[in-house]
RNA sequence: GGGAGCAUAGCUCAGCUGGGAGAGCAUCUGCCUUACAAGCAGAGGGUCACAGGUUCGAGCCCUGUUGUUCCCACCA
């Protein structure tokens, strides 16, 4: 039907209208199909606590371009969606919510609280998917999951127990990171190191014997209150006489062994440190390798225990100030120094990690990371940009176990029963009811839940139904892309690569996709306690997502970071904008859009040849582009394609021939058609919307520009000779503007131009082209004129002179081509130098050298000419 | 301490395997030319951070320097 379009193209009209049409339509849906290519893309799967943000903009609309693309490209192109259950960041949430009633999860209990959990996530759990239909996203909802479904829970039973089973998870004592206000163990990456202003505080440690005492420095005074040991190196001839004696730990009066250990620098310091193997690391291995006694200071909020003596009770902050005023008054504080150091915090909440022991589950990862390090190296997975298979390969080289065991209740639950009667210990696929060694019936499931990661580390299976062996899983598996931000490349990248290896036996996709981040105009990093935040809803309210999507694509290279800009979606914006307006210019132009055969004519004119074969180029280039995930370069080269090549030239050349009527209208209709038809597809992936809805306005074949098939590179329509003959005709007019722009000549005053050229049919053909473009009142074309007081252009292939008597001034004519003359002169001087040099000659390629030649042919013939005007100007 | 990225027009950034530097925005000058003023036609503006090297030829490759951002490690 002929639809009448706006001037001005408005996204609200079309966006929501467009989605529902497609998804109604089914075309999201994936279908297995044995004749086709399986493409598949498991989109990283968002909180469900998480609002969209700019960051799930960019890996959306990079996922959904590619997708867009493969499907059109005839592939059974399968974006599968979905939600994390992020184990902290909701159970937090929620307790904020029970907070807010004077509830605690004490209060409620367990069961009550997994309730409300549920109840909340089937509240809150679908908004972040809505917002990415805002998006465009085509993704299959029909396959949609969410990590804590019954099929991916089951999963993480399986890989747990199978994985318990080859001893590669364990359970352990072990110093872990302890976050005193979520009130859970953290892996290793969940904690965020902050340079902070801190105090060295120098302790002495009396002696036992008598003889004197020990300088100590430390950061943490209240951990003193566990020390089990001084240490000191074995080669530090300060320090040798005092090993295997023993100090008194100040306030607490305990007896400490001076052990010697290499872990000690002797450099820094004092060389003496205070061993406190419950809440350092490193102690903790000193501790080890010395059996020293243990012991822990703190309860789970990070306050002092009954350990801590007179101190129990305090916070972790409070017994420091108080340790501290205490070593003072007592006179063990020797000095106190300024000291900015590294301090650990929560990455979900920002408080400060307190280091201790406890009892968790670990994954063993050394030989986990084996396969996984091999599946990059031997190229079977491949980082885009390759420089980050560099940071994971470190990662995955020095990798420790990986604590995975969380103390909240949101989440998969750890399946080991404890019996407490025998003290056995039972991990299995089904819930036991009563212990195998002496059955018991008091079997009591292990209360802890797993990290989040874990069940996101089996994504790319899970949700296609492993352990079953479904169809989808048969077909689908191994996917294609993951795109996604380098901030997670440790935290999930790595852990789906050795869980696919492991569990699969065969990688979980093929290329690693990786962007940046997305920052504010000034560069920052978005973030809520800057206000700094652009919320993608209020950007797609204002300007479309269609904008939005072409400002994220466009701009940006592979991994690195971008900044956001309110003026590129405008200039996003306009460009779409733009796009409308050819195409009304298109419609109004068809007297019958309904009875419209599309299709190229039988005669094609010189500037058809010309933008046909720049669109076959642009088909390839682009296609080339997306192939090597170059999406920026290939949405920008859609922008210059048609902002200047379709828009800025061949639509107002078309202008003349539409107006001439008869059949060289009706060529150019079927060309305009063709060549907006094809930039249509070519946009499609970035800008769904907008082209959707153009390309139902105009004559089309088929349902939905979505299914179409991608255009192809055509031999027949490369016309390389015309392109250049065509090029001739737009330098003469560019010649001619900009002449009259430099004598503020205004387009509404015409002037008669003599083309003198050895390339006569071309010009004569293009006389109406001039007459429109170049404000020429009439044209002459010939192989010679002699024209009076004219104003004369140059360009390789033609002297233009326009007679503007008023208007010429000699003496400014003459600065002019002289200023050309001194241009040619440069030009050639330039090619020259290069082809008198043997060298170049001898080594340049062929080809290159022929290019020069023929350039520096071109140059002199300009010379020449400019010279003869020259000559005429000054007779 | 280890590693990586970035440094190109006033601003934000492109620049694919090395062959005379590009875009958007901003600035200046003309234009309401009947698709579009969210537009059209022009113009100005760059020692491609610096210093070496490889090459016939370097923004691009190599080495070093400076500045900057980030990641990892975590010497108490």
């Amino acid at each position: 039907m002929h639809k009448e379009l706006e001037k001005i193209y408005d996204p609200k009209q079309v966006e929501d209208r467009t989605y529902q049409f497609w998804q109604e339509g089914g075309y999201f849906r994936a279908e297995i199909d044995p004749a086709k290519k399986p493409y598949t893309i498991m989109m990283p799967p968002p909180n469900i606590t998480g609002q969209l943000h700019l960051g799930h903009a960019l890996d959306n609309t990079l996922q959904d371009m590619l997708i867009r693309w493969r499907r059109m490209q005839g592939y059974a192109a399968l974006w599968l969606p979905g939600t994390d259950h992020a184990a902290i960041a909701t159970e937090a949430k929620i307790v904020a919510a029970m907070q807010k009633e004077g509830l605690t999860k004490a209060d409620l209990g367990r069961e009550k609280f997994m309730e409300r959990a549920w109840e909340w996530k089937n509240t809150y759990g679908n908004r972040i998917t809505s917002q990415l239909r805002k998006m465009g996203s085509s993704c299959d909802w029909s396959r949609e999951r969410f990590t804590m479904d019954e099929g991916c829970s089951k999963a993480v039973r399986e890989v747990f127990v199978s994985l318990f089973e080859k001893g590669l998870i364990y359970r352990g004592e072990r110093i872990i990171n302890w976050c005193p206000h979520c009130k859970t163990s953290l892996s290793d990456i969940e904690v965020e190191y902050n340079e902070q202003d801190g105090h060295f505080w120098h302790i002495q440690y009396p002696l036992t014997d008598g003889s004197g005492y020990l300088e100590v420095a430390t950061t943490r005074p209240e951990t003193m209150l566990g020390d089990t040991a001084l240490a000191v190196h074995p080669d530090d001839p300060r320090y040798q006489h005092l090993i295997g004696k023993t100090a008194i730990l100040p306030l607490v009066g305990r007896e400490l062994p001076i052990i010697a250990d290499t872990y000690v620098e002797m450099d820094f310091g004092t060389g003496v440190v205070k061993i406190t193997p419950a809440h350092d690391p490193n102690d903790f291995e000193v501790g080890l390798r010395h059996n020293l006694p243990v012991i822990n200071v703190m309860h789970e909020d990070a306050s002092i225990n009954e350990k801590g003596g007179k101190y129990a009770g305090l916070d972790r902050y409070t017994a420091r100030k108080q340790i501290v005023a205490d070593l003072d008054a007592e006179g063990y504080l020797l000095s106190v120094e300024d000291y900015k150091h590294n301090v650990g915090t929560c990455y979900r909440c920002g408080t400060t990690i307190e280091p201790i022991v406890s009892k968790q589950w670990f994954v063993k990862m050394e030989p986990l990371a084996k396969p996984a390090i091999e599946a990059v190296r031997s190229g079977k997975i491949r980082f885009v940009p390759e420089r980050f298979d560099k940071i994971y390969y470190h990662w995955m080289e020095n990798i420790k176990d990986w604590c995975i065991s969380r103390q909240i209740w949101w989440g998969h639950r750890i399946p080991a029963w404890y019996c407490p009667d025998c003290g056995e210990m039972i991990v299995s696929r089904e819930d036991p009811t009563s212990c195998p060694k002496c059955g018991s019936r008091n079997l009591q499931q292990d209360p802890d839940t797993l990290d989040t990661w874990f069940s996101s580390a089996l994504w790319p299976f899970s949700t296609l139904g492993w352990p079953e062996k479904t169809a989808d899983l048969d077909y689908f598996y191994p996917t294609n892309t993951l795109v996604t931000g380098y901030d997670i490349i440790f935290f999930w990248v790595s852990r789906m690569i050795f869980s696919g290896v492991e569990q699969m036996g065969e990688i979980p996709f093929d290329t690693v996709f990786i962007h940046g981040i997305v920052r504010d105009a000034q560069g920052r990093k978005m973030s809520k306690s800057l206000g700094n935040g652009i919320d993608p809803l209020e950007v797609i309210d204002q300007y479309g997502a269609d904008a939005l999507r072409f400002t994220l694509a466009s701009g940006n290279s592979p991994g690195n970071d971008m900044r956001f800009s309110d003026e590129r979606v405008k200039a996003s914006r306009n460009f779409a904008n733009k796009l409308w307006n050819a195409s009304r210019f298109i419609l109004m132009n068809l007297p019958d859009v309904e009875g419209f055969i599309p299709g190229l004519p039988q005669t094609l004119t010189t500037e058809d040849k010309w933008v046909l074969s720049k669109l076959n180029r642009l088909i390839k280039e682009v296609t080339d582009n997306l192939e090597n995930f170059e999406l920026g370069v290939a949405v920008s080269k859609l922008y210059d394609f048609i902002w200047d090549i379709l828009c800025d030239w061949y639509i107002e050349l078309t202008k003349a021939r539409l107006s001439a009527g008869g059949e060289t209208a009706d060529n150019a209709r079927h060309v305009l058609v063709y060549v907006m038809d094809n930039v249509l597809k070519l946009l499609h992936p970035v800008m769904p919307f907008i082209t959707e809805e153009i390309w139902q306005a105009l004559p089309h074949e088929g349902e939905t520009i979505m299914i179409c098939q991608w255009p192809c590179y055509r031999s027949e329509l490369d016309f390389t000779a015309q392109e250049e003959d065509f090029e001739k005709v737009m330098a003469v007019i560019r010649a001619i503007r900009n002449a009259r722009a430099e004598m503020n000549v205004p387009p509404s005053k015409k002037a008669k131009v003599y083309i003198e050229t050895p390339y006569g049919q071309i010009f004569t053909d293009s006389i109406s082209f001039l007459q429109r473009l170049a404000s020429a009142s009439d044209v002459e074309v010939g192989e010679s004129f002699s024209v009076e007081s004219a104003v004369q252009v140059i360009t390789d292939a033609a002297r233009v002179y326009i007679p503007m008597d008023q208007l010429v001034d000699r003496e400014k004519e003459l600065a002019r081509l002289a200023k050309e003359r001194e241009s040619c002169l440069k030009d050639i001087a330039f090619i020259s130098k290069k082809l008198d040099n043997e060298n170049f000659v001898a080594k340049a390629p062929a080809q290159v050298i022929e290019t020069e030649r023929a350039k520096l042919a071109k140059a002199q013939e300009k010379l020449a000419k400019v010279d003869e005007s020259i000559a005429a100007f000054t007779k």
